[in-house]
RNA sequence: CGCGGGGUAGAGCAAUGGCAGCUCGCAAGGCUCAUAACCUUGAGGUUGUGGGUUCGAGUCCCACCCCCGCAACCA
Protein backbone atom coordinates (compact mmCIF):
# COMPACT_ATOMS: atom_id res chain seq x y z
CA UNK A 1 0.00 0.00 0.00
CA UNK A 2 1.49 3.24 -0.91
CA UNK A 3 1.43 5.94 1.82
CA UNK A 4 2.05 8.49 -1.24
CA UNK A 5 -0.51 10.16 -3.13
CA UNK A 6 0.42 12.63 -6.00
CA UNK A 7 -1.86 14.17 -8.37
CA UNK A 8 -1.54 17.25 -10.81
CA UNK A 9 -3.43 18.94 -13.45
CA UNK A 10 -2.13 20.43 -16.70
CA UNK A 11 -1.20 24.32 -15.90
CA UNK A 12 -4.04 26.70 -17.96
CA UNK A 13 -2.44 29.00 -19.79
CA UNK A 14 -3.53 32.16 -19.02
CA UNK A 15 -4.26 34.11 -21.91
CA UNK A 16 -8.32 34.01 -20.98
CA UNK A 17 -10.78 33.81 -17.83
CA UNK A 18 -11.16 30.49 -16.40
CA UNK A 19 -13.06 28.16 -18.58
CA UNK A 20 -15.49 24.94 -17.70
CA UNK A 21 -13.05 22.74 -19.00
CA UNK A 22 -10.35 23.73 -16.57
CA UNK A 23 -13.06 23.60 -13.38
CA UNK A 24 -14.26 20.14 -14.92
CA UNK A 25 -10.03 19.02 -14.48
CA UNK A 26 -9.53 20.61 -11.50
CA UNK A 27 -12.86 19.06 -9.62
CA UNK A 28 -11.83 15.33 -11.13
CA UNK A 29 -8.43 16.36 -9.29
CA UNK A 30 -9.79 17.30 -6.23
CA UNK A 31 -12.52 14.42 -6.30
CA UNK A 32 -9.23 12.18 -6.04
CA UNK A 33 -6.96 14.24 -4.10
CA UNK A 34 -9.91 14.52 -1.44
CA UNK A 35 -10.64 10.68 -2.09
CA UNK A 36 -7.07 10.07 -0.97
CA UNK A 37 -6.57 12.40 2.02
CA UNK A 38 -9.29 10.24 3.30
CA UNK A 39 -7.32 7.06 3.18
CA UNK A 40 -5.03 8.89 5.00
CA UNK A 41 -2.74 8.62 2.11
CA UNK A 42 0.02 12.00 2.29
CA UNK A 43 -1.51 13.93 -0.44
CA UNK A 44 0.46 16.41 -2.71
CA UNK A 45 -2.17 17.56 -5.29
CA UNK A 46 -0.70 20.18 -7.56
CA UNK A 47 -1.90 23.14 -10.17
CA UNK A 48 -0.65 26.31 -11.07
CA UNK A 49 -0.58 28.65 -14.35
CA UNK A 50 1.27 28.60 -17.43
CA UNK A 51 2.72 32.23 -18.15
CA UNK A 52 5.24 32.54 -21.02
CA UNK A 53 4.61 32.51 -24.73
CA UNK A 54 4.29 34.60 -27.58
CA UNK A 55 0.52 34.45 -27.22
CA UNK A 56 0.77 36.30 -23.76
CA UNK A 57 3.41 38.66 -24.70
CA UNK A 58 1.69 39.84 -27.81
CA UNK A 59 -1.70 39.97 -25.06
CA UNK A 60 0.52 42.34 -22.98
CA UNK A 61 1.61 44.43 -25.57
CA UNK A 62 -1.46 44.91 -26.77
CA UNK A 63 -2.77 45.76 -23.47
CA UNK A 64 -0.24 48.16 -23.03
CA UNK A 65 1.48 46.95 -19.74
CA UNK A 66 4.38 44.69 -19.57
CA UNK A 67 4.10 40.88 -19.51
CA UNK A 68 4.55 40.18 -15.97
CA UNK A 69 1.80 42.34 -14.98
CA UNK A 70 -0.44 40.83 -17.03
CA UNK A 71 0.59 36.94 -15.86
CA UNK A 72 0.05 38.40 -12.21
CA UNK A 73 -3.23 39.50 -13.02
CA UNK A 74 -4.63 36.16 -14.78
CA UNK A 75 -2.98 34.06 -11.79
CA UNK A 76 -4.84 35.25 -9.58
CA UNK A 77 -7.84 34.67 -11.02
CA UNK A 78 -7.01 31.35 -11.61
CA UNK A 79 -5.76 31.21 -7.90
CA UNK A 80 -9.24 32.28 -7.27
CA UNK A 81 -10.63 28.84 -8.34
CA UNK A 82 -9.31 27.26 -5.12
CA UNK A 83 -11.62 29.00 -3.00
CA UNK A 84 -14.36 29.67 -6.03
CA UNK A 85 -14.74 25.69 -6.77
CA UNK A 86 -13.87 24.16 -3.12
CA UNK A 87 -11.09 22.70 -3.81
CA UNK A 88 -8.67 20.59 -1.44
CA UNK A 89 -6.82 22.54 1.35
CA UNK A 90 -3.32 21.54 1.06
CA UNK A 91 -3.67 22.87 -3.10
CA UNK A 92 -0.21 23.44 -4.01
CA UNK A 93 -0.19 26.16 -6.79
CA UNK A 94 2.90 26.99 -8.84
CA UNK A 95 3.22 29.07 -11.37
CA UNK A 96 6.08 29.07 -14.16
CA UNK A 97 7.30 32.40 -13.74
CA UNK A 98 8.15 31.49 -10.14
CA UNK A 99 11.90 32.14 -9.43
CA UNK A 100 12.42 28.31 -8.58
CA UNK A 101 10.49 27.22 -11.94
CA UNK A 102 12.84 28.64 -13.96
CA UNK A 103 15.82 27.54 -12.03
CA UNK A 104 14.13 23.86 -12.48
CA UNK A 105 13.86 24.31 -16.63
CA UNK A 106 16.96 25.69 -16.76
CA UNK A 107 18.89 22.61 -14.86
CA UNK A 108 16.49 20.21 -16.72
CA UNK A 109 17.45 21.41 -19.55
CA UNK A 110 20.96 21.14 -18.69
CA UNK A 111 20.30 17.56 -17.79
CA UNK A 112 19.25 17.12 -21.47
CA UNK A 113 21.80 18.81 -23.17
CA UNK A 114 24.51 17.20 -21.06
CA UNK A 115 22.74 13.38 -22.49
CA UNK A 116 23.13 15.00 -26.04
CA UNK A 117 19.56 14.72 -26.51
CA UNK A 118 19.70 18.63 -27.49
CA UNK A 119 20.87 20.13 -30.64
CA UNK A 120 21.13 23.50 -32.83
CA UNK A 121 19.19 23.17 -36.05
CA UNK A 122 17.58 25.73 -38.63
CA UNK A 123 13.61 26.20 -38.40
CA UNK A 124 11.57 27.07 -41.36
CA UNK A 125 9.13 29.68 -40.27
CA UNK A 126 6.08 30.36 -42.09
CA UNK A 127 5.65 34.18 -42.12
CA UNK A 128 2.45 35.68 -43.18
CA UNK A 129 3.75 39.35 -44.06
CA UNK A 130 -0.34 40.97 -44.05
CA UNK A 131 -0.27 39.43 -40.07
CA UNK A 132 3.07 40.24 -39.57
CA UNK A 133 2.67 36.75 -37.82
CA UNK A 134 4.33 33.24 -37.89
CA UNK A 135 1.38 30.64 -38.79
CA UNK A 136 1.77 27.03 -38.43
CA UNK A 137 0.82 24.62 -41.33
CA UNK A 138 -2.68 24.35 -39.58
CA UNK A 139 -3.64 27.66 -39.90
CA UNK A 140 -2.71 27.94 -43.52
CA UNK A 141 -5.02 27.39 -46.23
CA UNK A 142 -4.39 26.10 -49.38
CA UNK A 143 -0.58 27.30 -48.36
CA UNK A 144 -1.71 30.87 -47.95
CA UNK A 145 -3.15 33.04 -44.81
CA UNK A 146 -6.79 32.66 -44.79
CA UNK A 147 -6.44 36.21 -43.64
CA UNK A 148 -4.51 37.46 -46.80
CA UNK A 149 -4.95 35.30 -49.39
CA UNK A 150 -3.62 38.04 -51.74
CA UNK A 151 -0.34 37.44 -50.10
CA UNK A 152 2.51 35.05 -50.14
CA UNK A 153 3.46 33.22 -47.35
CA UNK A 154 7.25 33.77 -46.47
CA UNK A 155 9.78 31.16 -45.31
CA UNK A 156 12.32 32.34 -42.76
CA UNK A 157 14.70 30.56 -41.68
CA UNK A 158 15.44 30.73 -38.24
CA UNK A 159 18.08 28.42 -35.94
CA UNK A 160 16.54 27.07 -33.01
CA UNK A 161 17.31 24.63 -30.32
CA UNK A 162 15.60 21.07 -30.54
CA UNK A 163 15.01 18.15 -28.93
CA UNK A 164 15.58 14.56 -29.80
CA UNK A 165 12.27 13.25 -29.52
CA UNK A 166 13.02 10.73 -32.38
CA UNK A 167 14.91 9.17 -30.10
CA UNK A 168 12.41 8.04 -28.15
CA UNK A 169 9.75 5.97 -29.78
CA UNK A 170 11.48 2.54 -28.70
CA UNK A 171 11.87 3.90 -25.02
CA UNK A 172 8.31 5.01 -25.55
CA UNK A 173 6.94 2.09 -26.44
CA UNK A 174 8.71 -0.04 -24.23
CA UNK A 175 7.08 2.22 -21.34
CA UNK A 176 3.65 1.71 -22.41
CA UNK A 177 4.27 -2.01 -23.13
CA UNK A 178 5.38 -2.72 -19.29
CA UNK A 179 2.69 -0.59 -18.04
CA UNK A 180 -0.82 -1.72 -19.46
CA UNK A 181 -2.77 1.08 -17.26
CA UNK A 182 -0.58 3.93 -18.03
CA UNK A 183 -2.75 5.55 -19.73
CA UNK A 184 -6.41 5.68 -19.10
CA UNK A 185 -8.84 5.24 -21.15
CA UNK A 186 -8.00 2.66 -23.26
CA UNK A 187 -9.15 4.33 -26.17
CA UNK A 188 -6.85 7.37 -25.71
CA UNK A 189 -3.66 4.68 -24.48
CA UNK A 190 -4.00 3.16 -28.02
CA UNK A 191 -4.00 6.79 -30.08
CA UNK A 192 -1.19 7.33 -28.08
CA UNK A 193 0.50 4.07 -29.33
CA UNK A 194 -0.57 4.98 -33.01
CA UNK A 195 1.21 7.58 -32.78
CA UNK A 196 4.69 6.83 -31.07
CA UNK A 197 4.53 3.79 -33.83
CA UNK A 198 3.88 5.61 -36.52
CA UNK A 199 7.03 7.96 -36.23
CA UNK A 200 8.13 10.74 -33.91
CA UNK A 201 10.01 14.20 -35.04
CA UNK A 202 12.41 16.15 -33.24
CA UNK A 203 10.60 19.37 -32.00
CA UNK A 204 11.69 23.07 -31.68
CA UNK A 205 11.84 24.03 -27.89
CA UNK A 206 13.30 27.32 -28.04
CA UNK A 207 12.83 30.86 -29.61
CA UNK A 208 15.15 33.66 -30.66
CA UNK A 209 14.96 36.13 -27.60
CA UNK A 210 15.02 39.40 -29.95
CA UNK A 211 11.62 38.58 -31.68
CA UNK A 212 10.51 37.21 -28.43
CA UNK A 213 11.81 37.16 -24.95
CA UNK A 214 8.57 36.49 -22.55
CA UNK A 215 10.39 32.96 -21.37
CA UNK A 216 13.06 31.36 -19.35
CA UNK A 217 16.63 32.50 -20.39
CA UNK A 218 18.57 29.50 -21.76
CA UNK A 219 21.47 28.40 -19.79
CA UNK A 220 24.56 29.62 -21.61
CA UNK A 221 23.01 31.72 -24.80
CA UNK A 222 21.75 34.85 -24.88
CA UNK A 223 20.19 35.15 -27.62
CA UNK A 224 17.16 32.14 -27.41
CA UNK A 225 14.80 31.72 -24.41
CA UNK A 226 12.90 28.57 -24.09
CA UNK A 227 9.88 27.39 -26.01
CA UNK A 228 7.05 27.82 -23.59
CA UNK A 229 6.14 23.63 -23.76
CA UNK A 230 9.45 23.02 -22.72
CA UNK A 231 9.46 25.21 -19.58
CA UNK A 232 5.91 24.35 -18.68
CA UNK A 233 5.74 20.96 -18.41
CA UNK A 234 8.85 20.99 -16.09
CA UNK A 235 6.04 22.52 -13.17
CA UNK A 236 5.38 18.73 -12.32
CA UNK A 237 8.39 18.21 -10.88
CA UNK A 238 9.39 22.19 -10.06
CA UNK A 239 6.53 22.29 -7.70
CA UNK A 240 8.27 19.16 -5.46
CA UNK A 241 10.83 21.44 -5.27
CA UNK A 242 13.59 19.66 -7.80
CA UNK A 243 15.75 19.61 -7.95
CA UNK A 244 16.95 20.72 -4.31
CA UNK A 245 14.61 18.93 -2.69
CA UNK A 246 15.17 15.54 -3.38
CA UNK A 247 13.33 14.25 -0.53
CA UNK A 248 10.30 15.27 -1.12
CA UNK A 249 10.62 14.43 -5.34
CA UNK A 250 11.33 11.31 -4.86
CA UNK A 251 8.44 10.75 -1.88
CA UNK A 252 5.79 12.50 -4.14
CA UNK A 253 7.20 12.23 -7.43
CA UNK A 254 8.78 8.58 -6.95
CA UNK A 255 11.02 6.60 -7.75
CA UNK A 256 12.16 4.56 -11.41
CA UNK A 257 11.16 1.37 -9.57
CA UNK A 258 7.95 3.06 -8.34
CA UNK A 259 6.58 6.19 -9.99
CA UNK A 260 4.12 7.21 -8.22
CA UNK A 261 2.91 10.62 -10.00
CA UNK A 262 -0.92 10.51 -11.36
CA UNK A 263 -1.46 13.38 -13.74
CA UNK A 264 -5.03 14.66 -15.52
CA UNK A 265 -5.43 16.10 -18.62
CA UNK A 266 -7.79 16.57 -21.72
CA UNK A 267 -8.04 14.84 -24.38
CA UNK A 268 -5.94 17.98 -26.46
CA UNK A 269 -2.94 17.41 -24.01
CA UNK A 270 -2.66 13.77 -24.73
CA UNK A 271 0.64 13.73 -26.73
CA UNK A 272 2.13 15.95 -24.54
CA UNK A 273 1.50 14.77 -21.34
CA UNK A 274 1.82 10.88 -22.48
CA UNK A 275 4.58 11.16 -24.70
CA UNK A 276 6.72 14.24 -25.20
CA UNK A 277 6.92 15.01 -21.51
CA UNK A 278 7.71 11.29 -20.68
CA UNK A 279 10.44 11.33 -23.48
CA UNK A 280 11.80 14.50 -21.94
CA UNK A 281 11.82 12.96 -18.42
CA UNK A 282 13.83 9.89 -19.88
CA UNK A 283 16.31 11.83 -21.54
CA UNK A 284 17.09 13.98 -18.31
CA UNK A 285 17.20 10.51 -16.82
CA UNK A 286 14.27 10.92 -14.18
CA UNK A 287 11.85 8.74 -13.21
CA UNK A 288 8.86 9.07 -15.94
CA UNK A 289 5.00 9.54 -14.54
CA UNK A 290 2.91 6.48 -13.07
CA UNK A 291 -0.47 7.16 -14.85
CA UNK A 292 -1.92 9.88 -17.18
CA UNK A 293 -5.90 10.11 -16.86
CA UNK A 294 -7.42 11.85 -19.90
CA UNK A 295 -10.54 13.37 -20.08
CA UNK A 296 -12.83 14.80 -22.42
CA UNK A 297 -14.37 18.16 -23.40
CA UNK A 298 -17.62 20.00 -22.39
CA UNK A 299 -19.44 20.73 -25.48
CA UNK A 300 -22.24 23.64 -24.88
CA UNK A 301 -25.33 22.65 -26.41
CA UNK A 302 -23.67 19.80 -28.30
CA UNK A 303 -20.66 22.24 -29.78
CA UNK A 304 -17.86 23.07 -28.62
CA UNK A 305 -17.22 26.41 -26.90
CA UNK A 306 -15.80 28.45 -28.74
CA UNK A 307 -16.03 32.57 -28.57
CA UNK A 308 -17.19 33.16 -31.98
CA UNK A 309 -20.22 31.00 -31.48
CA UNK A 310 -20.67 33.01 -27.82
CA UNK A 311 -21.17 29.76 -26.21
CA UNK A 312 -18.61 29.47 -23.93
CA UNK A 313 -19.59 28.73 -20.30
CA UNK A 314 -17.19 30.35 -17.32
CA UNK A 315 -17.59 28.33 -13.96
CA UNK A 316 -18.39 31.35 -11.68
CA UNK A 317 -21.21 32.36 -13.73
CA UNK A 318 -22.97 29.05 -13.06
CA UNK A 319 -22.39 29.43 -9.52
CA UNK A 320 -23.76 32.92 -9.70
CA UNK A 321 -26.65 31.70 -11.04
CA UNK A 322 -27.26 29.27 -8.61
CA UNK A 323 -26.88 31.90 -6.35
CA UNK A 324 -29.91 33.83 -7.63
CA UNK A 325 -31.27 30.73 -7.21
CA UNK A 326 -31.70 31.19 -3.96
CA UNK A 327 -28.49 28.58 -2.83
CA UNK A 328 -25.64 29.62 -1.03
CA UNK A 329 -22.24 29.19 -2.09
CA UNK A 330 -21.12 26.58 -0.64
CA UNK A 331 -24.49 24.71 -2.01
CA UNK A 332 -24.02 26.21 -5.62
CA UNK A 333 -20.31 24.81 -5.49
CA UNK A 334 -21.78 21.57 -4.44
CA UNK A 335 -24.39 21.59 -7.33
CA UNK A 336 -21.27 22.37 -9.98
CA UNK A 337 -19.29 19.70 -8.29
CA UNK A 338 -22.11 16.79 -8.68
CA UNK A 339 -22.92 18.50 -12.41
CA UNK A 340 -19.05 17.87 -13.57
CA UNK A 341 -18.33 14.59 -11.32
CA UNK A 342 -21.47 12.54 -12.34
CA UNK A 343 -23.64 14.28 -15.27
CA UNK A 344 -19.91 14.57 -17.41
CA UNK A 345 -18.70 11.14 -18.48
CA UNK A 346 -14.96 10.84 -16.84
CA UNK A 347 -13.38 9.89 -19.71
CA UNK A 348 -15.74 11.22 -22.59
CA UNK A 349 -16.92 14.45 -23.83
CA UNK A 350 -20.25 15.62 -22.34
CA UNK A 351 -22.74 18.47 -22.67
CA UNK A 352 -23.37 21.15 -20.48
CA UNK A 353 -26.97 23.13 -21.04
CA UNK A 354 -28.56 25.34 -17.92
CA UNK A 355 -31.13 23.50 -19.14
CA UNK A 356 -29.73 20.19 -18.16
CA UNK A 357 -28.28 21.57 -15.37
CA UNK A 358 -31.49 22.52 -13.67
CA UNK A 359 -32.86 18.90 -14.58
CA UNK A 360 -30.38 16.96 -13.20
CA UNK A 361 -30.23 19.52 -9.93
CA UNK A 362 -33.53 19.01 -9.39
CA UNK A 363 -33.92 15.04 -9.57
CA UNK A 364 -30.98 14.17 -8.24
CA UNK A 365 -30.01 16.77 -5.84
CA UNK A 366 -33.18 18.34 -4.60
CA UNK A 367 -35.86 15.18 -5.36
CA UNK A 368 -33.11 12.91 -4.41
CA UNK A 369 -30.19 13.25 -1.45
CA UNK A 370 -32.13 16.80 -0.66
CA UNK A 371 -35.35 15.20 -0.01
CA UNK A 372 -34.03 12.30 1.42
CA UNK A 373 -32.60 13.82 4.14
CA UNK A 374 -35.08 16.08 4.92
CA UNK A 375 -37.64 12.94 5.15
CA UNK A 376 -35.50 10.20 7.11
CA UNK A 377 -34.27 13.20 9.39
CA UNK A 378 -38.08 14.55 9.74
CA UNK A 379 -38.44 11.26 11.04
CA UNK A 380 -36.32 11.06 13.30
CA UNK A 381 -37.35 14.24 14.94
CA UNK A 382 -40.58 13.42 15.32
CA UNK A 383 -40.20 10.57 17.36
CA UNK A 384 -37.05 12.37 19.30
CA UNK A 385 -34.55 9.74 18.06
CA UNK A 386 -31.51 9.49 19.89
CA UNK A 387 -28.70 8.77 17.70
CA UNK A 388 -27.03 5.50 19.31
CA UNK A 389 -23.07 4.85 19.50
CA UNK A 390 -22.79 2.62 16.77
CA UNK A 391 -24.50 5.78 14.49
CA UNK A 392 -21.77 7.83 16.21
CA UNK A 393 -19.03 5.62 15.75
CA UNK A 394 -19.81 5.09 11.88
CA UNK A 395 -17.17 7.51 10.10
CA UNK A 396 -14.77 6.92 6.70
CA UNK A 397 -12.32 4.57 8.13
CA UNK A 398 -15.20 1.95 9.34
CA UNK A 399 -16.71 1.92 5.61
CA UNK A 400 -15.47 -1.76 5.18
CA UNK A 401 -12.78 -1.60 7.22
CA UNK A 402 -11.20 1.52 5.21
CA UNK A 403 -12.42 4.08 3.24
CA UNK A 404 -13.04 2.51 -0.11
CA UNK A 405 -14.93 3.06 -3.44
CA UNK A 406 -14.23 0.64 -6.17
CA UNK A 407 -15.09 2.99 -9.25
CA UNK A 408 -12.38 5.77 -7.60
CA UNK A 409 -9.89 3.19 -7.41
CA UNK A 410 -10.57 2.89 -11.17
CA UNK A 411 -11.11 6.71 -11.75
CA UNK A 412 -14.62 6.04 -12.60
CA UNK A 413 -15.78 9.25 -11.22
CA UNK A 414 -19.43 9.06 -12.80
CA UNK A 415 -20.01 5.17 -11.41
CA UNK A 416 -18.44 5.81 -8.84
CA UNK A 417 -21.51 8.62 -8.10
CA UNK A 418 -24.05 6.07 -9.65
CA UNK A 419 -23.32 3.99 -6.54
CA UNK A 420 -23.78 6.62 -4.02
CA UNK A 421 -27.02 7.32 -5.92
CA UNK A 422 -28.67 3.76 -6.39
CA UNK A 423 -27.89 4.06 -1.97
CA UNK A 424 -30.46 7.27 -2.17
CA UNK A 425 -33.15 5.25 -4.04
CA UNK A 426 -32.73 2.06 -2.42
CA UNK A 427 -33.29 4.37 0.85
CA UNK A 428 -36.52 5.82 -0.27
CA UNK A 429 -37.61 2.51 -1.33
CA UNK A 430 -37.01 1.25 2.02
CA UNK A 431 -39.25 3.93 3.78
CA UNK A 432 -42.05 3.28 0.86
CA UNK A 433 -41.94 -0.65 1.97
CA UNK A 434 -41.22 -0.44 5.35
CA UNK A 435 -43.83 2.68 6.29
CA UNK A 436 -41.87 3.67 9.35
CA UNK A 437 -44.18 6.90 9.12
CA UNK A 438 -47.36 4.23 9.78
CA UNK A 439 -45.33 1.95 12.04
CA UNK A 440 -44.92 5.36 14.65
CA UNK A 441 -48.83 5.19 15.87
CA UNK A 442 -48.96 1.45 16.20
CA UNK A 443 -45.36 -0.22 17.03
CA UNK A 444 -42.89 2.61 18.29
CA UNK A 445 -40.17 0.11 18.34
CA UNK A 446 -40.56 -1.07 15.46
CA UNK A 447 -40.48 2.42 13.78
CA UNK A 448 -37.50 3.34 15.50
CA UNK A 449 -35.69 0.13 14.02
CA UNK A 450 -36.20 1.29 10.74
CA UNK A 451 -35.26 4.90 11.10
CA UNK A 452 -31.85 3.55 12.75
CA UNK A 453 -31.70 1.58 9.91
CA UNK A 454 -32.37 4.43 7.74
CA UNK A 455 -30.08 6.84 9.98
CA UNK A 456 -27.56 4.49 9.75
CA UNK A 457 -27.59 4.56 5.92
CA UNK A 458 -28.21 8.11 5.16
CA UNK A 459 -24.71 8.87 7.56
CA UNK A 460 -23.09 5.76 5.38
CA UNK A 461 -23.77 7.83 1.96
CA UNK A 462 -22.82 10.73 3.76
CA UNK A 463 -19.40 9.58 3.90
CA UNK A 464 -19.39 8.37 0.93
CA UNK A 465 -20.24 11.87 -0.66
CA UNK A 466 -17.17 13.70 1.02
CA UNK A 467 -14.55 14.01 -2.28
CA UNK A 468 -17.71 14.79 -4.37
CA UNK A 469 -19.83 17.12 -2.72
CA UNK A 470 -17.87 17.99 0.90
CA UNK A 471 -19.92 20.56 2.03
CA UNK A 472 -23.29 18.43 1.45
CA UNK A 473 -21.73 15.81 3.18
CA UNK A 474 -20.17 17.81 6.53
CA UNK A 475 -23.89 19.44 6.78
CA UNK A 476 -25.07 15.80 6.55
CA UNK A 477 -23.00 13.97 9.19
CA UNK A 478 -22.99 16.67 11.70
CA UNK A 479 -26.57 17.24 11.55
CA UNK A 480 -26.52 13.11 11.95
CA UNK A 481 -24.34 12.91 14.71
CA UNK A 482 -25.77 16.07 16.58
CA UNK A 483 -29.79 15.56 16.35
CA UNK A 484 -29.47 19.62 14.93
CA UNK A 485 -31.71 21.23 12.86
CA UNK A 486 -33.03 19.92 9.72
CA UNK A 487 -31.43 21.90 7.05
CA UNK A 488 -31.93 21.92 3.52
CA UNK A 489 -29.83 20.79 1.49
CA UNK A 490 -30.48 21.88 -1.94
CA UNK A 491 -34.23 23.62 -2.51
CA UNK A 492 -35.66 23.26 -6.23
CA UNK A 493 -34.80 25.36 -8.65
CA UNK A 494 -36.39 26.52 -12.04
C1' C B 1 -6.53 5.94 -49.68
C1' G B 2 -4.24 10.86 -43.34
C1' C B 3 -5.64 9.29 -37.83
C1' G B 4 -9.27 8.55 -34.16
C1' G B 5 -14.23 8.64 -31.83
C1' G B 6 -19.35 8.28 -32.75
C1' G B 7 -24.72 7.36 -35.06
C1' U B 8 -29.68 2.73 -30.19
C1' A B 9 -36.94 5.83 -27.26
C1' G B 10 -38.17 13.22 -27.09
C1' A B 11 -32.93 14.12 -24.58
C1' G B 12 -28.41 11.87 -22.42
C1' C B 13 -26.34 7.09 -22.46
C1' A B 14 -25.80 1.11 -21.65
C1' A B 15 -25.86 -3.72 -23.68
C1' U B 16 -18.88 -11.39 -23.28
C1' G B 17 -23.00 -13.08 -30.73
C1' G B 18 -28.49 -15.09 -27.11
C1' C B 19 -35.74 -11.97 -24.85
C1' A B 20 -32.92 -4.11 -26.74
C1' G B 21 -32.06 -1.78 -21.31
C1' C B 22 -30.87 2.60 -17.74
C1' U B 23 -31.49 7.83 -16.22
C1' C B 24 -34.17 12.36 -17.19
C1' G B 25 -38.57 13.98 -19.25
C1' C B 26 -43.92 12.34 -20.27
C1' A B 27 -48.74 9.57 -18.62
C1' A B 28 -51.67 6.71 -15.05
C1' G B 29 -52.13 4.60 -10.16
C1' G B 30 -50.41 4.44 -4.96
C1' C B 31 -48.50 6.84 -0.43
C1' U B 32 -48.62 11.15 3.13
C1' C B 33 -42.55 10.91 6.66
C1' A B 34 -40.53 14.44 2.95
C1' U B 35 -38.49 19.98 -0.90
C1' A B 36 -45.78 19.24 -5.77
C1' A B 37 -41.19 15.46 -3.17
C1' C B 38 -41.27 9.45 -2.83
C1' C B 39 -42.95 4.24 -4.61
C1' U B 40 -45.29 1.16 -8.61
C1' U B 41 -46.85 0.62 -13.52
C1' G B 42 -47.18 2.33 -18.56
C1' A B 43 -46.45 4.75 -23.38
C1' G B 44 -42.41 5.61 -26.45
C1' G B 45 -37.40 1.60 -31.04
C1' U B 46 -37.34 -1.08 -38.38
C1' U B 47 -30.40 0.06 -33.19
C1' G B 48 -27.70 5.73 -39.78
C1' U B 49 -28.31 2.87 -45.02
C1' G B 50 -27.59 -1.51 -48.12
C1' G B 51 -25.56 -6.29 -48.37
C1' G B 52 -23.05 -10.71 -46.05
C1' U B 53 -21.58 -14.61 -42.15
C1' U B 54 -24.64 -17.29 -38.38
C1' C B 55 -29.70 -21.48 -35.65
C1' G B 56 -29.40 -16.35 -33.90
C1' A B 57 -26.33 -9.70 -35.33
C1' G B 58 -26.98 -3.28 -31.92
C1' U B 59 -22.62 -6.55 -31.48
C1' C B 60 -18.65 -9.93 -36.45
C1' C B 61 -17.36 -8.96 -42.12
C1' C B 62 -17.94 -5.69 -46.74
C1' A B 63 -19.68 -1.17 -49.00
C1' C B 64 -21.86 3.50 -48.35
C1' C B 65 -24.07 8.03 -45.77
C1' C B 66 -23.84 11.52 -41.78
C1' C B 67 -21.74 14.00 -37.19
C1' C B 68 -17.43 15.28 -34.04
C1' G B 69 -12.38 15.80 -32.82
C1' C B 70 -7.12 15.67 -34.16
C1' A B 71 -3.56 16.32 -38.34
C1' A B 72 2.34 17.24 -34.25
C1' C B 73 6.63 23.17 -32.83
C1' C B 74 -0.86 27.10 -33.02
C1' A B 75 0.42 25.56 -25.22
Amino acid sequence: MNNQYYITTTLPYVNSEPHIGFALEIIHADILARYHALKRDEVFFNTGTDEHGVKIFRKAEEQGIDAQSYVDEYASKFKELKERLGIFEGLHFIRTTDTNHKAAAQEFWRKCLAKGYIYKKNYEVKYCVGCELEKTDSELENGKCPLHINLEIENISEENYFFKFSEFQKPLLELYEENPNFVVPDSRFNEIKKFVESGLQDFSISRLKEKMPWGVAIPDDESQVMYVWFDALVNYISTLGWPEDNAQFEKFWGTKEQPNAVQIAGKDNLRQQSAMWQAMLLAADLPTSKQIIIHGFITSGGHKMSKSLGNVIAPYEVIDKLEASGLNNQQAIDALRYYLAREIPTFEDGDFTWERFVESYNANLANGIGNLASRILKMAQNISFEVSNDILELNHNSLEGVYHIDELETMNIDKAMDEIWLSIQSLDKYIQTNEPFKKVKIDLEAAKKDIHYLIFHLKGIALKLQPFMPHTAEVLLSTIDTSSEIPRLFPRIN
